[in-house]
RNA sequence: GGCGACAUAGCCAAGUGGUAAGGCAGAGGUCUGCAAAACCUCCAUUCUCCGGUUCAAAUCCGGAUGUCGCCUCCA
């Protein structure tokens, strides 16, 4: 497959170090608040890569950190009168609820910042010994930026034009603007762990440095994260690891692009913030997980509700088509009459295209277009008799449910029960709609009445008293069903 | 100021040299007691603008304009 490469500026053709296995290190969250819309859609983007790796028969290894001591740890700690590490605990066991909510399969290895001290230090030591590092009398042990030539490298910037930029602040003991922490000194009440500087604790970039060399051997073979890491986050972890080892860190660096709200960067101050929870309160999962795949993972990402809510319209499409085919599936006597093998080829060709889209640079977005194609092809057979009666038809109907089994279990999406989801769906449209269920049901309960005894008149007036509900009845041979309209 | 990304129909969006996927919305039709859903048909001679390269450009090059991001903690 072909990736962009961050490092390259542009796609390469992906070939790991070692054939048939991919390590792929992606940078974690910082424990410390609950996660945002941006961190469900760099999730769903390294997940995504992981399980097409391994649906392409890669033996991965996927190690994602948890920053668990930082300094936004100690100071939400310090506003709530607890532990860091209590306050870690808590917001790792609130990721894991996210997480699952939105199918994002666990990582192999999820290491944790506090329990690789000793690598970091013996990582620290080595930098130091090759002359990367430099302790200072409070106990703090910085980075010689300009001791490593390849600064800069992965953000294209030019470490002159860095240097007027940046400066010491006050208190710092840097011998360059441009040096950035591996250990930081103690300071009182905060958490700290012994090092042969005195104690202290580790550095952001650090971590990343030190757990992807335990569980991995370097090179990497593929290092993500969220685009604004690139510069200095990323650029650090390369001098660093490549200062200590001497060889290169990652081959393919993969950057997700942001999530925007009204095509500007969501923050805290600007007050245009969402957390996974706020959404989850009025959709679906797998709803947030479907629109976040809409879109190419390196573009910028426009968050709204109302872009959310056509997202949703399209989900419910293809869900339907799914749980038809499931309905004509069950079905028995099937017809020996012809099928045209036109529609087999445009199956065919989709699945194609969609294998296509995927190896070209995980494009999601493209590869959904393709989904709909086979959505399309199963509405006509349903359409008409002959076709869903016959056993082309039932084999043809087979064939749509494995490409979706498939395609579900690369995107982590239509892997619910088609019947089961659309109900839900549905009562989660209710309930933001502010319609009540039971309200509906006895409406169309009288109606179906009115209709038994040929009472059209009542039976529309009802409809329309359904309507300024903004209540879809739907008659089937089965009954009445019904949908939030619109 | 430096570095970078993006600009495709009413809206969202894919498309890196060969003559514009898909979704949502909209129009007409089939079906239906009426509807809804589904299906069929239609909906960008054109890709922000101006030049250039080429037999051929949304796609490459140069310029302009606009939007956004990074340069400080950030997915």
């Amino acid at each position: 497959m072909r990736l962009y490469n961050t490092l390259k500026r542009k796609k390469q053709e992906f070939v790991p170090q070692t054939p048939g296995k991919v390590n792929m290190y992606v940078c974690g969250i910082t424990a410390y608040d609950l996660c945002h819309i941006g961190h469900a859609r760099s999730s769903v983007v390294f997940d995504v890569l992981f399980r097409y790796l391994k649906h392409k028969g890669f033996d991965v290894t996927f190690i994602r950190n948890f920053t668990d001591i930082d300094d936004k740890i100690i100071k939400r700690a310090g506003e709530v009168g607890k532990e860091a590490a209590e306050i870690a605990e808590q917001f790792i066991g609130e990721f894991y609820v996210d997480m699952d909510r939105l199918a994002i399969e666990r990582p192999t290895v999820e290491p944790k910042c506090t329990a690789h001290i000793p690598e970091m230090l013996k990582l620290t030591q080595e930098l130091i010994d090759k002359g990367h590092a430099y302790a200072t009398p409070s106990g703090d042990v910085y980075f010689k930026v300009r001791s490593f030539d390849g600064y800069g490298k992965l953000s294209g910037r030019n470490i002159d034009e860095l240097e007027s930029g940046a400066r010491i602040e006050p208190g710092e003991e840097k011998q360059d603007p441009l040096d950035f922490a591996l250990w930081k000194g103690a300071k009182p009440g905060e958490p700290s762990w012994e090092s042969p500087w005195g104690r202290g604790r580790p550095g952001w970039h650090l971590e990343c440095s030190a757990m992807s060399e335990k569980y991995a051997p370097l090179p990497l073979d593929i290092h993500g994260g969220g685009q604004d890491l690139s510069f200095p986050h990323h650029e650090n972890e390369i001098a660093q690891s490549e200062a200590a080892t001497g060889k290169p860190f990652a081959n393919f660096w993969v950057h997700n692009g942001f999530v925007q709200i009204n095509s500007e960067k969501m923050s805290k101050s600007l007050g245009n913030f969402f957390t996974i929870r706020d959404i989850l309160a009025k959709f679906l999962p797998e709803t947030l997980r479907y629109f976040l795949l809409t879109m190419h993972y390196r573009s910028p990402l426009d968050f709204s509700f109302d872009a959310l809510e056509e997202a949703e319209k399209g989900l419910r499409r293809i869900y339907a088509a799914l749980a038809q085919v499931e309905t004509e599936l069950a079905k028995e006597n099937w017809k020996k009459s012809p099928f045209p093998a036109e529609l087999d080829a445009e199956l065919d060709a989709a699945v194609a295209s969609f294998a296509e889209a995927m190896e070209d640079d995980l494009n999601t977005a493209g590869a959904l277009g393709h989904v709909f194609t086979a959505v399309r092809l199963a509405g006509r057979v349903c359409e008409d008799k002959n076709l869903r009666k016959s056993e082309g038809g039932r084999d043809f109907f087979l064939r749509i449910r494995d490409a979706f089994k498939q395609w579900g279990a690369i995107l982590g999406i239509f892997e619910h029960a088609p019947a089961a989801f659309l109900t839900e769906l549905r009562d989660s449209r209710a309930a933001r709609a502010g319609i009540d269920p039971a309200t509906v049901e006895s409406l169309i309960a009288a109606r179906q009445e009115a209709r038994k005894n040929k009472d059209f008149a009542r039976s529309d007036a009802i409809r329309d008293e359904l309507l300024a509900l903004h209540v879809d009845v739907k008659d089937t041979p089965q009954g009445a069903t019904w949908d939030v309209a619109g």
